[in-house]
DNA sequence: CTAGTTTGTAACCAAAAAGTTACTTGGAAA
DNA sequence: TTTCCAAGTAACTTTTTGGTTACAAACTAG
């Protein structure tokens, strides 16, 4: 009777949902910081505090885990991106973009593990993936058509520049600071350098005169 | 009689230099396509076509070959620079840049395994690097004197959004690939990503009027 | 010629890391 | 209450891989 059969929603002993969230945060982490090869599982399980058997439970292996942080990820994306279909308004410019970048910074470094480590081999959920970035792409087009963005360059070159400009400083950092003298992460840096690509822009704005 | 004591030049069977450079070359290989963590020894000692125990002969250890190949290659980028400072007219442009790092795209993917991996400790040689960095800060900060390029912005911005234009997607390639539909190594996309580059690179120029 | 040093090979070892076995515990349904 | 399955643990095995030892061959100084 001091237990009644309904369990309390504080005192938890056994949650199957959250052991699984919490490895997948656990590995996001990890991969994040060391990339597929250089993470450990015997590491995720500690940060996740489980036992490494139960990362064994829930995903097939350290490539499945790998995986099924990525998917976790990309849905996520999917699910913001058709957001920012429906509200016209949410289509970002360079420095907004640079600063969901810096947000999701574990995200983006994912990436770039993910893209430096499959040279040869396609990667993974290819086709959605692509349809994600002709989404986007389309939203760059329509800008295009109305005015807005220079009309003259290819939408997947202007989205392919986009995304180098916002997405190496958090991807690299190490690189950045070596260049700029202090670590991307720092505040500051991110306000100026969120200013600087507002300048930049100018360059994919339409109509555009050069005054010698 | 046979054997005479200066040996023939064409039939070698020792050679310590050749042999210390084949590690180094296969090193940079296999480095830039799986990374330090994901390279194994085994296998750049197969590249070479040496022995593993060689590879301890000539160098310390796994980490001591990577930091070779590395100083190997920057002292190469240096001694470029230093060029390129004598002769202002080798100043290259964005699509230089681009096609300069297409070129030599396993020092572009060993920088970026390098500032991927090590998100916490600082990096090799970071003051010479730092130079390195400086030096071409200067030479686009000359620029801006000189008024070819817009004086409103950090020179050390501008140098930052060179790299990552010119960067990514060497040594992103999968993921430039989801973007653009087809592998940054195509020949067709380079020359087209060059011409881009050019035109976007209004931006980076003085004086701009927008002409609503 | 020969003794000693350098360059090279094959086989081996130890550590680390992935993955597994065998067992226990919690709790919900019968 | 009892039964049974999913959730959980500790300790183990296997595989991989960085690093080493013992030995042989080539070259070189004396």
């Amino acid at each position: 009777m001091l237990r009644p059969k309904q369990r309390p929603a504080n005192i938890v002993s056994r949650d199957p949902e959250r052991t699984r969230q919490r490895i997948l945060a656990a590995a996001l982490k990890e991969f994040a910081v060391r990339g597929f090869a250089g993470a450990r599982v015997g590491a995720i399980a500690r940060r996740a505090r489980i036992n490494k058997r139960m990362l064994y439970h829930y995903f097939q292996d350290k490539n499945g885990l790998f995986r099924s942080v990525l998917r976790h990820k990309i849905n996520e994306r999917m699910r913001r991106a058709e957001e920012m279909a429906v509200d016209p308004k949410l289509v970002s410019s360079l420095p907004q973009w640079f600063r969901q970048n810096c947000q999701d910074a574990d995200w983006v470094r994912l990436l770039a593990w993910e893209s430096l480590q499959s040279v040869r081999d396609s990667v993974l959920d290819e086709k959605e993936r692509r349809r994600l970035a002709r989404q986007v792409a389309e939203v760059i087009r329509k800008k295009q058509e109305a005015g807005r963005l220079r009309g003259d360059v290819p939408p997947h070159f202007v989205q392919l520049a986009k995304i180098s400009l916002t997405m190496l400083p958090v991807a690299l950092p190490q690189l950045a600071r070596l260049i700029v003298g202090c670590s991307p992460r720092n505040r500051k840096f991110q306000e100026e350098y969120g200013r600087f690509l507002e300048t930049i822009s100018v360059g994919f704005r339409p109509s555009i005169v050069v005054v010698k």
